[in-house]
DNA sequence: TTGAAAGCGCTAACAT
DNA sequence: ATGTTAGCGCTTTCAA
């Protein structure tokens, strides 16, 4: 025989297996007495219960099934960062899963991931399919939407607002007294893309951004990038006066390049960032960013989570927003006035 | 009735449980008749084979345990990276634990893992305990050691020699004719301190390296942190020539106080970075850095599992050593001569 | 090539 | 507070 089981606890403790499954589970409704042996023969022995075994005996298994549309963006590696911290020690495990940001692969791991009974959903965004939707509505198991703020949540959610991070960003430039603003981005999930319109918008008023101001690009955001995507920028706008970066990659890249064609930062090219990263505000010239709250999320996200598990309805905040701050430092002008 | 079972699609198909089961697992063994009938009842009903149900029937789960010893090292996401995308969308499931950094954690991971009849292992370096190394001796799947190359395997491995990478950069620094030479690391795992045996090693004949000259910290690596530690060393050790940096942000904190101090890079100050993520590269001037596989790594070892648990003994090479790469860039002088 | 029966290790439901 | 019974959904073993 190899690893012992319930029953060969229950036999070593002279109780019957479900006693002992008691004492583990629900300690409070064993007698000390029994309790007592139970934990004496589970260390004798050294248990350790067979998660496949007891989820497929209850309603719920002890994984926690996590979607993510990425695993190469830093983004989310802060948010895991994050999860896993709040996480601690508390008995569940993390399953990934990646969508590629597609909502077909998402409803796809959300099907298989139904099989397994998980103790609770924490998914990315608000942008599932009709099906995706209704089959977290009907998990029977807490479920966070995590980065986003929005209405139409199924259950939980966390996360910041990206329209008005972007427009954050514009009236900032404004501030500074820049005019002829220019954007640029890789990789464009629908929050990136908030983020442009909410620039957009709050910029139209005093500074229109000219399509020939914004370049993207489709591959995955790097520093390498973020030069090239400020050189072709300019190319096409020379007298751009104010970017802004999609992400701390892109803005390091485009400081870089900024700094080769030895432009001055702040006065004749005003840059900020997205994110914040550690490394953005250690450049020289401290990079202006507007700082998120990648690792709150993740750690509130688990434990919202965790607190619904063991007490359903007993999170009172379902929706947080937690907020974003401009880090006013020098790849920007100070605020005019 | 939830989610359609096996026997729901053997009575769709008018077969027994036991034949769509084959038929999914070991098509080759029902005939294509049956096999036609079996698929197109799984389409019709969206069938997902619970995971928990076949993990307690059969000897092995479809979980491949993985441990490493810390998830804020960027060094692990970018061995993550490459473990998903070499998983790609074989039916299996990473499951991560966390040892901290310590051993006996690890074993109790191990022990915990093992009670789901993993897969595979694959494991983070060469300290397990001795009761670790027999559990996974005794776990009759295969298991993968990264990081580190050795003799004493568990199984099969892959990594890179770090002693012999500290050791290259010491003969670095020598060829381009520094002799005061520095070191600066945070949070010293074994593997960082073989790269600093290395590195002092190899310099002990032309340019010993002085205590002094040493700077570390147990706290995690950053970029404020390289800025602090260079401050540090050079507080202690003004004339210092070049430094080693233990890893890429450690190098950029160092990059950007040589600029404060407005000392020559690399004329009277040499940076030489490991890992070489990505935005070394591109920082002004590009760090010269070891760069290490840390993806392929990832990568090279869940293939080796897939292989292995495909055709158990078909990998040939047990043993990888991926090796690294000077690259030589504008933070140390050219070679001497 | 196909199927019937048994059981993996645990927990839910129902006694006592 | 404790135990008995049945069964979760699949795979193994054995038989046809």
């Amino acid at each position: 025989m190899g690893t012992p089981s319930l029953a060969d606890v229950a036999e070593h403790a002279g109780v019957s297996a479900i006693t002992v499954s008691r004492a583990l589970r629900t300690p409070e409704k064993v007698s000390k007495h029994l309790r007592d042996r139970v934990e004496a023969s589970v260390a004798k022995l050294g248990y350790v219960p067979n998660p496949a075994a007891s989820a497929l005996a209850s309603t719920v298994s002890t994984t926690i099934a996590l979607i993510l549309p990425s695993l190469t963006n830093t983004v989310f590696d802060d948010v895991l960062h994050g999860l896993y911290e709040g996480l601690g020690d508390a008995p569940y495990f993390l399953q990934i899963g990646n969508s590629h940001y597609s909502a077909l692969k998402e409803e796809e791991l959300i099907r298989q991931f139904i099989r397994q009974k998980p103790a609770a959903f924490i998914v990315t965004g608000f942008g599932q399919t009709e099906q995706s939707h209704r089959m977290l509505k009907n998990a029977r198991c807490p479920v966070v939407q995590i980065m986003d703020v929005g209405r139409e949540t199924v259950d939980m959610s966390v996360g910041f607002d990206h329209v008005a991070a972007g427009a954050a960003v514009a009236r900032h430039f404004l501030d500074c007294d820049y005019r002829r603003l220019g954007y640029i981005g890789a990789r464009l999930d629908v929050r990136s893309q908030q983020r442009m319109q909410g620039f957009i918008a709050a910029a139209a008023g005093d500074a229109p951004v000219d399509d020939r101001r914004i370049a993207t690009s489709p591959a995955d955001s790097s520093v390498g990038l973020g030069r090239q995507l400020l050189e072709q920028l300019l190319a096409r706008a020379p007298d751009t006066d104010a970017v802004f970066c999609n992400n701390d990659d892109l803005a390091v890249g485009a400081l870089m390049e900024a700094r080769r064609r030895k432009f001055d930062v702040p006065n004749a090219l005003g840059i900020c960032s997205f994110h914040d990263n550690e490394f953005a505000r250690h450049m020289i010239p401290p990079i202006t960013a507007i700082a998120t709250p990648r690792k709150e999320i993740g750690k509130r996200a688990i434990e919202m989570v965790l607190a619904e598990i063991r007490e359903p309805n007993s999170v009172r905040e379902r929706h947080c927003d937690l907020g974003f701050e401009l880090m006013h430092r020098e790849t920007t002008r100070p605020v005019a006035g």
